[in-house]
DNA sequence: GAATCATTGCGTTAATATGACACAATATAA
DNA sequence: TTATATTGTGTCATATTAACGCAATGATTC
């Protein structure tokens, strides 16, 4: 119980002092994605009560730059550095805060939250989406109440609040940046092979591409070197490696991939 | 000075009841595009002290979506109707946020802000911009001690404290959603010509397009009209006048003009 | 070890889109 | 009436895209 006392300690401090500490009524809520056996997963948080999965998320402390809550977030779950980060919209329905749930998971440790407090209040949540390579991460529960998960984007159920809504958000979000940025730098293994990169734009895309139309079409980025060594292990013919071309893939992350009219 | 003593009545109430009719620490701020012979305009507030300027921003009520707070401050000014909205980016840098400009603005009219106001604290600021029909717009003073003027996109100055940026990253996200989004419906009037829409779309793009490709291109959109009309009075040859074709040009809007991959 | 099979690399071709430009029509001003 | 700037329309070479063929290859099966 040594934990959960712990745990209960953390929570009384957070309702004691959040409002001296963090920005009121403002939060962050990351949307992590990774790459796995070709499926876009989501980074989910498992609230214990209700059988509810919920985004990582956080408060921005009170002389904080919005950014650097969101990484804070991020570094907490997964560890990882090579991260891109970014945010893409405000959620603020008046009606999505809900104090019921604050409430229920704070009754577990037998603590009631006073009405008054800050945490019962209106939050509005600024949703960053995060793109990670999956291989590099190594879950940590940093508190342990909160297991988390990689979940199957298209699999998604019972999300909390309005977390489903921010996830889909996010999908919308990054195909239209699809059309203009390159992507995959962050979701796949340093080297990876052709197949693999367009089986992450179908799955984003969820629409099938011609396989050689789409080799040509990113190759033409020049954004891409091609090993010489080759993806052995596979069940048939063996795939080419590539890595991303540092230089030219951050040219292409700030002048887009298109540019022109 | 009954003006003043209004104002100052006005300001008063809003130092010592804001904290209880709006959301602490988040604002909106408002970057209103018009568009008037050839240029892009950009509608902000004359601040009386340091000859600076701002965009119309306000708060969020405590229970009110962020869209209508937005929706507010537009009506307050414009009081047009067919407006497009939306939300792109939250600024919210920790020293964004300047006391001394709130001090400075109070003390005209004999207010000292006390230091723990709220009205004090840090403000972190979610981004609208609104696309709307220069020629429909009539200013309004809401509250007189603030002048709203049309000011040159392009010749913008003496913004306060993040402003400029906050107006620049507005550009830049117009010159992204051009490629995937339609637009001139709400920038232009019902009735424009070609070149018209044109100029728009070189003025945002900061980049001349010629004439007939241009043409070639937003008409295989199929989102426009063609009328019978011209638009005489012009030194020379008479244009064509166009409207958008509204439903092509909604659904062009949700799905996007290209859409392909 | 030969045949099979799924998958990859590397093409081709036709249709479509784009960039660059020519020329005629026309509304005003000189 | 003529000059001038601007608009409407069309052409052509080139680039890009969509749709598909075929040989090579690595593992599996017999």
């Amino acid at each position: 119980m040594a934990k959960s006392i712990q745990i209960s300690g953390r929570k009384k401090l957070l309702l004691e002092k959040g409002d001296k500490i963090y920005q009121p009524g403002i939060s962050v809520d990351c949307v992590i994605l990774g790459f796995h056996e070709n499926e876009l997963k989501v980074l989910l948080l498992k609230v214990e009560q209700g059988n509810q999965w919920a985004l990582p998320g956080g408060f921005i402390k009170k002389n904080e730059p919005i950014e650097n809550a969101a990484y804070r977030v991020l570094q907490e779950r997964t560890g990882v550095q090579n991260i891109f980060l970014q945010q893409f919209n405000v959620f603020g329905a008046p009606d999505r805060s809900d104090a019921s749930i604050h409430q229920n998971r704070f009754l577990e440790y037998g603590i009631k939250i006073p009405k008054d407090n800050w945490l019962l209040q209106r939050f509005i949540t600024i949703g960053f989406y995060a793109l990670i390579d999956f291989s590099e991460v190594n879950l940590k529960d940093v508190v342990s109440d909160e297991t988390a998960e990689w979940m199957d984007m298209n699999k998604l159920s019972n999300l909390m609040m309005d977390h489903a809504e921010i996830v889909q958000k996010t999908l919308e979000t990054l195909r239209t940046q699809l059309a203009y940025l390159p992507i995959g730098k962050n979701l796949l293994p340093k080297k990876f092979t052709m197949p693999e990169l367009q089986k992450l734009y179908e799955t984003i895309l969820n629409e099938k591409l011609d396989r050689r139309n789409f080799q040509r079409k990113l190759l033409s980025f020049g954004i891409l070197n091609r090993l010489t060594e080759t993806k052995k292990g596979g069940a048939h013919k063996a795939a080419y490696l590539y890595t991303f071309n540092e230089k030219k893939y951050q040219k292409a992350l700030k002048d887009g991939l298109y540019g022109s009219w």
